[in-house]
DNA sequence: ATCGTTGCAAATAGTTTGCAACTAA
DNA sequence: TTAGTTGCAAACTATTTGCAACGAT
């Protein structure tokens, strides 16, 4: 369960801005794009580029530091918690939390034969439905 | 299990830029997106735009003609079959095949107390795996 | 010295949009 | 004659890339 402090590759250093962007996405719960984690980066490091935030969010994940969301959307969002899971999106106002469906997992290697042929290797699961808050607020 | 042949608006015209659309997605299983459609349908309307391909292929979707699929790709693509069925890509070569995953849907609801209080309502599945002919040809 | 890394800026890819012209009821 | 639709082109958004300068070993 410890996570990762080192990465897998020799070759790989972990610079100031690095070492932001993997806190950033580590430290918030909210499963941010790279615009995100660009303004939380900036307040401690100025002159960060937003080429810089892309480039190590994309080799961070390459490294298992971070992982990548298979969100529905059309920007990219990334997850500080590197365990798998899968996540619900809020119809409404699109704000995402963690879900672990553990049966799930069994349910779909049951299922695996009907799959036209192909071997599985894995599943990329996204729920939809409506968060506590705009339950609340009165959100069908 | 009949195809609608009729849109849901009384305002929208099936023109036939529509139909072409309509006919490209449904007559292929290639799950295409919006290039592979323009480039087909370009063979019966030489004139047609790419811009009334993206339009049309949202409205199409909107009206419940067509489906949009939820790949992990960063262009959409379109399915004409519009019952509800997940999909599963081959991670050599890309290509798409519908999978049914009859037992998931129940897996889920009753996972759904889990999902941090949200209400579910759907939820997004896309397999991954190794098409046939890539298992074939040597691909782990 | 070397080689990975950075900031900057330009380029790219996919998609959307504004608009005048067109078209069917 | 009106309201939806089209083709075109420009705009837009998210992301990637080329490159010279930088910096740690």
């Amino acid at each position: 369960m410890a996570v990762p402090e080192r990465a897998n590759s020799t070759d790989f250093r972990l610079t100031p801005q690095r070492r932001a962007i993997l806190e950033a996405v580590r430290e918030t719960a909210c499963h941010p794009d790279a615009a995100w984690v660009y303004e939380r980066v900036r307040r401690s490091l100025p002159n960060i580029s937003l080429g810089t935030v892309y480039r190590n969010l994309g080799l961070l994940a390459q490294e298992g530091l971070i992982r990548e969301l298979a969100l529905d959307d059309q920007v990219s969002h990334w997850d500080g918690w590197i365990e798998p899971h899968d996540h619900i999106v809020c119809i409404h106002c699109g704000k995402v939390a963690n879900v672990e469906v553990a049966a799930l997992s069994d349910a779909i290697d049951g299922e695996a034969e009907h799959a036209a042929g192909y071997r599985v290797l894995g599943y990329r699961l996204c729920l939809q439905g409506i968060c506590p808050e705009c339950q609340a607020g009165g959100k069908s």
